[in-house]
RNA sequence: CGGGGCGUAGCGCAGCCUGGCAUAGCGCGCCUGGUUUGGGACCAGGAGGUCGUGGGUUCAAAUCCCACCGCCCCGACCA
């Protein structure tokens, strides 16, 4: 491609509204443009790197026996309320407003079961692996970071189908490689997460996750053994709560003005783990009081998972008075005038001597025994993993890190296929319902994260894989050396004939503005073809992201990038593994 | 959805507080001509704007007021 035909609106500038390093690189490189909130248009160069990251994404798809399909974006509203998504899933949803009955997939599990349920009848039509790569739809309330976050984006959505349990197992496993291969080829550094299951429904599901500044999530990963966990599920091996000797008689206490445990503890100089902090919640509607340990916070997906609720808010002051007599920082477990769920984090299981709110303003109750004077209805993990606690499995500390979600696996089960009646006959005769996987990848995050972690203050370094072109050639002052523009036209006209995608920038631009562009760009290896190499019968090729230059004989360029391509590519799949 | 901010040329911004000085500026980019050319050149000339939209106040509105729309940020939410 000729640079000076193409498309590609570099911008000198960062954008205000860019937050994200990959977010301003999109815009400035020239791959994308906004079009609405969460809203993104690929241009030629971004749109390269998509069908790049999608071939990549096809032939492991492929590699693991699975079969393409390109299912409609517009679903009808019926299936999707036969599963019950179209309440679970709410605002999220686009709805069509002139044509009933009609809806914009988010994702494509009531597609699949519905076709399933037309054609697969027997055990032996089973197991199958349908995928596509299609844009998604979803009324994000706050789309972000570019690409990252979109209303629309392009995701590679898989569904397993199977006659057994084990066979789900085997076909979750396949994904789980198939993954792997996938975000190593295209050079990320990624690893992967136990993750709670959400709405999607399933016993098992698991995160890919790409370390970066710019994630929405957030996860615990263990400085020493392979031990990552999405903080929703997270664990550490902190201390519990020691039971002491002897539980002294429960005593009721005045605490004026006491709102926190940090007031507690200064003010009355008690030990921080002997203090019982208590939350109230309304779960589905009913008051759960949460008990946990000194400054320990909450992880109210846990505890949603613990309960099992659809719904979990905290509390309105309201609530807080008329179910407990107090406002917050004096409720606690003992002597609760309204009886409700008491769930205590399992770090102080079976603890004595704590001190906790007497549900009553400016009161607090010591020497409490959970034992004793109070009913724990369930001990269950629900504090949030902190930056430091030793690992579940080895001890060493742990690291809190932002993550970006780049795949998540899940094993659904047959909560789908039950739903809509994608049944089989096993060999016995018996009818049961398809076990169901499904498995996403979001494309365009997927180049996000990589940009997130392959840039320098110049722009991005791609690697061959998935870079829009192999080769920047850069040409400089060619309007007026005839020598610089045929040796330029030549090495373009030779390294197409190899294979090799070139760009070509023969601008009339001075050299600083084609430097920087290229930089910019990024492309793996820039060939730069100037009055001053040429005049002595080299000329230069520049590693992106080394800046390792090698000077060769125009004759010999062609096969010197190969050469070049073949090692930043393998030297791609060691950064990533 | 709650809180905050912004909307002026393709991009980045100033002007708004305290209305008139105004034919709405500046830098970058763009067009023409010339000089330049190994890390974002220089000179000269030029094009480009319903100041987000609608309403109101006023002799007079980019500027003050109201409503709406759009975008960004923090939070809530996020299969």
């Amino acid at each position: 491609m000729r640079y000076s035909r193409a498309f590609i609106p570099t911008l000198r500038e960062t954008p205000s509204e860019a937050q994200a390093i990959s977010h301003q690189l999109m815009l400035r490189a020239g791959l994308i443009r906004p079009l609405a909130a969460g809203v993104y248009s690929f241009l030629p160069l971004g749109w390269r790197v998509m069908q790049k990251v999608m071939r990549v994404i096809r032939e492991e798809m492929d590699a693991i026996g699975g079969q393409e399909f390109h299912f409609p974006a517009l679903n009808p509203v019926e299936i999707w309320q036969q599963t019950g998504r179209v309440d679970t899933m709410g605002d999220v949803l686009f709805h069509i407003k002139n044509r009933e009955g009609l809806l914009l997939a988010p994702t494509h599990e009531e597609v699949v079961a519905f076709h399933a349920r037309q054609h697969i009848k027997s055990y032996k039509d089973l197991p199958q692996i349908w995928y596509q790569i299609q844009p998604k739809f979803r009324n994000e309330p706050r789309p972000r970071f570019g690409v990252l976050r979109g209303r629309q984006f392009t995701m590679k959505d898989s569904y397993s189908l199977d006659a057994t349990w084990e066979g789900l197992d085997i076909s979750y496993e396949k994904h789980a490689h198939a993954y792997r291969r996938i975000f190593q080829r295209c050079g990320l550094r990624f690893f992967v997460v136990g993750a709670s299951s959400g709405a999607m429904g399933g016993s098992l599901s698991q995160e890919f996750m790409v370390e970066s500044p710019a994630g929405e999530d957030t996860c615990a990963v263990c400085s020493q053994c392979d031990y990552a966990a999405n903080a929703e599920v997270a664990r550490s091996a902190v201390d519990p709560t020691p039971r002491m000797p002897d539980s002294q008689p429960l005593e009721r206490f005045p605490t004026p003005g006491v709102r926190s445990i940090d007031d507690l503890v200064h003010r009355f100089a008690l030990p921080e783990e002997r203090c019982a902090k208590a939350l109230l919640y309304i779960a589905d509607g009913r008051p759960v009081m949460v008990l946990l340990r000194g400054n320990d916070e909450l992880n109210e997906v846990k505890l949603q998972a613990v309960l099992g609720a659809i719904s979990l808010r905290p509390a309105s002051p309201e609530e807080l008075r008329n179910y407990t007599g107090a406002s917050a920082g004096s409720i606690g477990p003992v002597d609760l005038p309204t009886p409700m769920l008491i769930v205590a984090d399992e770090r102080l299981r079976d603890a004595n001597e704590l001190v906790s709110g007497a549900n009553s303003d400016g009161y607090h109750y010591r020497h409490i025994d959970l034992q004793r004077d109070c009913r724990i209805d369930l001990y269950a993990d629900v504090r949030t993993v902190q930056m430091g606690e030793p690992c579940p499995e080895c001890k060493a500390p742990l690291r809190i890190v932002r993550a970006i979600e780049v795949g998540h696996i899940f094993k659904l089960g047959t909560k789908y296929s039950e739903a809509l009646g994608a049944m089989f006959l096993d060999e016995h005769g018996r009818e049961c319902p398809i076990i169901m996987g499904s498995y996403g990848i979001g494309v365009e995050r997927i180049i996000a994260a990589f940009i997130e972690q392959n840039h320098d203050e110049r722009g991005i370094c791609w690697i061959p894989t998935i870079a829009p072109f192999h080769v920047h050639l850069v040409a400089l002052a060619l309007e007026r050396d005839e020598a610089v523009r045929q040796t330029a036209d030549t090495l373009y006209e030779q390294l197409g004939q190899a294979g090799i995608e070139v760009l070509y920038d023969d601008r009339n631009e001075s050299a600083g503005v084609k430097f920087n562009d290229a930089d910019l760009l990024g492309l793996p290896l820039q060939l730069i073809v100037g009055p001053r190499t040429v005049g002595s019968g080299l000329v230069e090729v520049k590693e992106r992201r080394s800046d390792r230059r090698h000077y060769v004989a125009p004759e010999q360029v062609v096969e010197t990038v190969q050469r070049l391509l073949a090692q930043l590519s393998e030297a791609g799949c060691e950064i990533a593994s």
